[in-house]
DNA sequence: AATGAATGAGTATTCATTCAT
DNA sequence: CATGAATGAATACTCATTCAT
């Protein structure tokens, strides 16, 4: 009787069938996903996947949940902890992160929430309390920080955090949709944070 | 008085349909609507919307297509018939343009491609070729002729158009998901109009 | 204003539309038939293929009884008014006529007829009368009159005409199903009326 | 006593549902046949049905080859292993197989073949390969047979082993048709081996 | 805990038939 | 007579979910 090389623990099973879902989801959608095929990525039975997940909805929630909130969870904690300039935060950590969106598996979520959203208000609900909310904070935080220690002049900017992450956003979608070579994503948000950049620092130095 | 149960009005019917469609896409996305439902809404039978459209899927494309083609040839014949300078395009036509887009129609049909293009690459193909080119051609051609007429600097921007619009886009998706109240979208059109001509503009008279 | 070059005769119609029928039926057979189909080979509006034949299966039924029983009183006509001796019946025009079976419409209507017969008992009580009996009836009457006359010995053959036209049948379906090369239906043909007319004349000539 | 609503029977699935699918081809046809039908007759839900076979079409194929191989298997092992004469064979165990086919399951599938062959033609080749060619070799080798050891003269039957097994033939899809009273197919088919084999063993014994 | 056989409600599509014109 | 737009019942097939083992 030949025993199993890795016994598979018990801990691991739910991590492991969100990350199936996710892959799924990423090449079908959620309605044109099977839970079988689901099941069968993750190495496990359809009866078991419905142990953990009672539905189909509940396991989409998790792979939502599952994905975001850690990386959101790590933006804020960066923007906390950092000693850096908020400019050097934007040209640097921030940049850095939104140009790692596309392509990624948030991008997957992202695709997700916008189709699926409406059918799933809770969800919604979620996302905009745990991810999109704590996200634009820790940008509103940075940009008044830099207003405060005189890098940058007060501007709507500070109302409108939406503004620094819009072109990683496009870049998500863009990409998700007509391929990755149809953009050039990195020199559109680096052009962009350049742009935003100038416009909050405006007049610096035009003295008198 | 009972209704006819026969009502001719051929000439309309496509159009009728695809309104109808529209709208119960708008609601349930592709795959969560049914046909009957359509044609309910159509207010004809099933059987008559399989005489106009050979399959759901016919359907659904004929809807990307009616939508946005005719917007798109209004744009760029905006802008090609146009006396008026590249900067008023800019605050003028185009920003009316942009903020009439959340919640609009085109909303819905943005929602569609990202959720479905997966699914259905030729219609990928068609929105690149007869909208998005042809849009980005339109917003490069008023860059450039303000480049030309020393109204703007030369930048990289005539190269990244959808520098522009990004706001318009994400405000579309943001209001589809997260509800008209969530953003203000038009501050957040009209500023980032604002950074960019700025930054357009920037050495504009700092000389001497 | 064209006139049309060849005015439709209203009597030719229902002929018009039973041959348009047997083509599609032969090609699709009954099931896969669509009216539509018939009504376009004929040239003819669905609405008035219906004026002439209140249903699909009336359609059916008008071309079975068309086709078939024209050849059969040819037949029985044959054999009446003939002078010719019973073997040189059988060798003669019944050979012909069954040699040119296989291949023509009557094939088409044996295969309808096995195919859809049990759902039209009215359908097969008609061919066994006004086909079967009287195609049997002819070729027991053709036996007969060469028993009687000495050309024959009596046999069971008399109460069993089928034995004759066997081969026939089995050619019709033979080519239906395996197409004309699969079988030398002729040869099949010839060499059973030559047995059988072996079988009828056998101890012809041993003396005694 | 509430009947469980799920029973395990794994093995014998396929078997119960081709025999269902069989009796209700043979009822309506398969066009006629809803697959709904055949899972109700199979005690099974249409679900599993799928299971096991991934289309109509396909359960329809299953049938077919299901019902006639192991008949031809019998036929072919029975002739080659038998250590009878030629002719013994023919008034034997063969008078024996073809008296049995009318009525039988055989007379179904003949049914089938004959009214949707032409849809299916792999089926069509599959079943001259199987079925016909071996059927026939199997009449031939006996023929043959008999006549190298001087039971028969040679003829040109040893060509045309159909010869043989025409009125077996012909009495199941009359039976079919007519119903089952509509011939004596015992005689029929009694009587044309009778006079086949007097063709073959003719001259036998007329000396000078 | 784990499996996968079994279920059946749900849906796109077809096509005979009707009837306003 | 003639047309073909309009109807809707009928049906193959899918897939989330359950439960005997």
């Amino acid at each position: 009787m030949p025993e199993p090389r890795y016994q598979r623990r018990k801990e691991d099973r739910p991590q492991e069938i969100t990350d199936a879902a996710l892959a799924a989801f990423a090449e079908n959608g959620y309605a044109g996903t099977k839970v079988d095929d689901v099941a069968k990525r993750a190495g496990v039975s359809k009866g078991l996947l419905y142990l953990y997940f009672k539905t189909k909805e509940e396991l989409f929630k998790a792979v939502i949940r599952s994905f975001v909130v850690p990386r959101i969870d790590a933006l804020v904690a960066g923007v906390q902890t950092t000693d850096l300039s908020a400019e050097e935060i934007l040209r640097g950590p921030l940049l850095k992160l939104m140009k790692s969106l596309p392509g990624s598996p948030v991008g997957v979520v992202v695709r997700l929430m916008i189709s699926e959203g409406a059918k799933h208000p809770d969800l919604v609900t979620y996302y905009k309390d745990n991810v999109v909310s704590r996200g634009m904070d820790a940008l509103r935080t940075t940009i008044e920080r830099g207003v405060q220690n005189g890098e940058f002049r007060p501007t709507v900017v500070s109302e409108l955090p939406q503004l620094l992450i819009m072109p990683a956003f496009f870049s998500v979608v863009f990409t998700l949709v007509f391929g990755p070579q149809s953009l050039d994503t990195d020199k559109l948000i680096e052009t962009h944070i350049d742009i935003v950049i100038h416009y909050l620092k405006k007049n610096e130095g035009t003295a008198v």
